[in-house]
DNA sequence: ATGATGATATTTTTT
DNA sequence: ATATCATCAT
């Protein structure tokens, strides 16, 4: 389920490529542009390139620098180079932007003011963090919503700017978010704290103010390499401008159409700039897919033709034509989810593999009446996303009492977990500490510590104080432990532990076991070259933030997949299925305001089109409950975008598909409900039958309502939407 | 200080 | 439907 199968040890960098991919592989030392289109090879001409350098050219690995959007990217590229080159290749740096400018600032810590211990705050902590300080600063009343003001800063700074910089703003408000802005920094700044675009930002300023620090860089990265450059933001762009210099050899693989990430700072412009930053650039298309059926791709290159801004590309393969795209109607989003269980079945009826089967949607939420209807068909499912191992409530309080201890004036930490488990420091109490905090400046430790002795009633200085002491004595405790000590050490002291045990629900099972599981990571947990020289329970914090826990514990049992589009990209499976392909739902409401958006959301159908290697299937409803109502939509208009000849319409079953009732379930009130709606055929129509009114068109009936001459029935239209018509005047035609 | 109740707003995700 | 958040009563 890797992308890029052919990838076995060639012993050699340029054994089993292509002669687009070896021109790429072995183009001259100069900088390289690589169009790669999905299934392409792309990773691989990438990787191929560094042996290449290394075998060919006798570049050091210290000459080397590899930059990935993710952690399980670098990963893989890691593994992939070591198997390659047949030897451990640990001098070669091998990251993502975010790891590689938290090495640098690691390093150069004095060189752009931060304390040598600073912190890295995640996203989670960057909200609490200006939630506190909105408050902080009176803008309780003033309608900010924090989640916006937090996208300010991060794209402000993922543009580069500093608050000083832009201060200057015609727009009263604006001038007010740099205003804050400012102090967030300033705040950030006194408490040590650096978030993630902090880290990309300060990496940049080492650089762009030392100029004798850049020298260094560039002299020793002589080779720059990214992948997935389609996703660089502006600050990245520029970080890696300023690295490649005049000397520098920059190698970059991207695809203009799988830019996905346009509303996270990513810019496509960069590919189309690239030649212009960097003279003599060599543009090499790969075009060449290895992964597709020729029917797959057909439909995957029609659709993105209606972009208008691309750079071009046409996907082709030697291969097989294969089945056509199945488009598959369905009146409800059971109806989709009980059409693709059965389907799966007889995937596996067939020998099939389930890990080969995956369930594309564009939001989360959808993937609920598949997770029903897979459980009720007895087929394992995983399903990606969601929240991430050490972005979880008790783990992020686990890790505040280690930080808290480790650092007394980490603010954000104790903000975190000085009533957590509860202890009798209310919403008030710890007001009150902000506000002496601020007051004189100090951290809320040395706050609470001054509050504890004067200025609390009785009942809350005690709890203040044992509040205190409780993380003094932690502090005592764990110095000198192993680094799984410290932590297990913390999750019984803190009574974290005893407070979730409590909790007998699932979800508190679920808790009790990842603490446990903490303290697993914390045994296992090896620095790396990055952080070796940093103290390990440092480095497993700094570890804990900037890697999110992707696969931990994974079951590796054989399931189907089920993700988001977004999610899904990079992968490939033999079944794949888009589910809930309807105008609104995909491309999603949000999006359809402005024509960027809508050529993003097709960029996003062909990352999920171009995933399927086999079968792919397109399913959509026409009704779907959404947010607690049902909605009725039309058939997205990606599908209409396709080639008539390429698709083939699945006509509903004439069963209509009404949820067996399956005793010991839970939610059999919900079916009752549903189930008890109405007949669901009556005098010749059915649910989900076409049928044509005189002055509506065309619709699909949904639902029936009333007997005999009172008899109605709802009628989804194409022209005008819903309607409830009584049967008996209708007129309505089957089609 | 805390648990219950009602209003609100619901893409996509990495670091 | 559901999760999150503010407000209110205990």
């Amino acid at each position: 389920m890797i992308a890029d199968q052919q990838s076995r040890n060639s012993g050699a960098a340029l054994a089993e490529l292509n002669p687009q991919q070896q021109e790429a592989v072995s183009a001259p030392l100069d900088p390289v542009l690589v169009l790669a289109g999905a299934g392409s090879g792309k990773t691989r001409v990438l990787i191929h390139r560094i042996a290449w350098l290394m075998l060919e050219k006798g570049a050091s690995p210290y000459s080397v620098l590899a930059v990935t959007f993710t952690n399980k990217a670098a990963a893989e590229m890691r593994a992939r180079i070591e198997h390659i080159l047949g030897m451990p290749s640990t001098r070669l740096w091998v990251g993502t932007f975010h790891g590689i400018a938290h090495r640098l600032l690691r390093t150069h810590w004095q060189d752009v003011g931060l304390p040598q211990a600073f912190q890295i705050m995640d996203s989670d902590d960057q909200l609490r963090f200006i939630k506190r300080l909105l408050k902080n600063l009176g803008y309780e009343d003033s309608n900010w919503d924090p989640k916006e003001v937090r996208s300010y800063i991060n794209h402000q700074k993922n543009e580069v700017r500093r608050p000083t910089g832009t201060l200057q703003s015609e727009d009263p408000a604006r001038r007010q978010l740099n205003e804050f802005y400012r102090v967030y920094q300033e705040t950030c700044d006194r408490a040590g704290v650096v978030d993630f675009a902090e880290l990309l930002l300060r990496a940049y300023e080492l650089w762009s103010d030392n100029p004798e620090i850049l020298a260094h860089y560039q002299q020793r990265f002589k080779y720059l390499l990214v992948d997935e450059f389609q996703d660089t933001n502006t600050i990245q762009y520029r970080w890696m401008r300023l690295l490649a210099g005049q000397q520098g050899i920059p190698f970059v693989v991207g695809d203009d159409d799988q830019s996905i990430y346009r509303w996270r700072g990513a810019r496509i412009e960069h590919i189309y700039r690239f030649e212009k930053d960097f003279p003599r650039t060599r543009i090499v298309r790969l075009e060449q897919n290895y992964r597709s059926t020729g029917t797959i791709l057909a439909a995957a290159n029609a659709l993105i033709a209606n972009n208008q801004s691309r750079m071009g590309k046409n996907l082709w393969t030697d291969g097989k034509s294969g089945a056509p795209i199945r488009v598959y109607s369905a009146y409800n989003e059971r109806d989709e989810a009980e059409f693709v269980t059965s389907r799966i079945r007889d995937w596996e009826a067939q020998g099939g593999v389930r890990s080969e089967v995956a369930i594309l949607y564009r939001s989360n939420a959808q993937s609920r009446v598949f997770e029903e209807y897979l459980i009720n068909a007895r087929i394992p499912y995983r399903v990606y996303g969601g929240l991430r191992f050490f972005e979880r409530a008790e783990i992020k309080d686990a890790l505040a009492y280690l930080r808290l201890a480790l650092h007394r004036d980490d603010d954000t930490a104790l903000d975190r977990i000085i009533n957590v488990p509860t202890r009798g420091i209310g919403a008030k109490s710890v007001d009150r500490i902000r506000e002496h905090a601020k007051a004189h400046s100090m951290s809320l430790w040395r706050a609470a510590a001054e509050l504890s002795k004067n200025g609390f009633a009785a009942r809350t200085a005690n709890a203040v104080r044992a509040f205190l002491e409780l993380i003094r004595s932690m502090g005592s405790a764990i110095e000198g432990l192993e680094l799984h000590e410290q932590v297990d050490h913390v999750i019984y002291n803190s009574t974290l532990l005893a407070h979730y045990e409590k909790d007998v629900t699932e979800k508190g099972e679920a808790r009790v076991e990842n603490l446990h599981e903490l303290v697993n990571a914390a045994r296992g947990f090896d620095p790396g070259e990055m952080e070796e020289d940093l103290p390990p329970l440092v480095a497993f914090l700094a570890h804990a933030s900037l890697e999110s826990g992707e696969g931990q514990g994974a079951v590796w049992e054989d399931c189907v997949q089920m993700m988001t589009m977004h999610s899904a990209k990079g992968l490939e499976f033999p079944l794949v299925f888009m589910v809930g392909m309807e105008d609104g739902l995909f491309p999603h409401q949000r999006s359809l305001q402005d024509a960027s958006g809508l050529e993003e959301e097709r960029r996003l159908c062909y990352v999920g089109a171009t995933r399927a290697m086999q079968q792919l299937y397109m399913t959509h409803a026409e009704q779907r409950r959404l947010h607690g109502t049902d909605s009725y939509s039309q058939p997205s208009r990606f599908i209409g975008e396709i080639p008539d000849e390429l698709l083939e319409e699945i006509r509903p079953q004439i069963h209509v598909s009404r949820p067996v009732y399956r005793p010991g379930q839970g939610s059999a009130g919900k079916r009752a409900k549903a189930a008890g709606f109405g007949a669901t055929q009556q005098a010749g129509y059915r649910l989900g039958q076409r049928v044509q009114h005189g002055k509506f068109g065309e619709g699909v009936i949904l639902n029936f309502a009333g007997q005999g001459a009172q008899a109605r029935v709802q009628v989804n239209f194409e022209s005008v939407g819903m309607k409830e018509l009584v049967l008996a005047y209708a007129n309505l035609e089957v089609l």
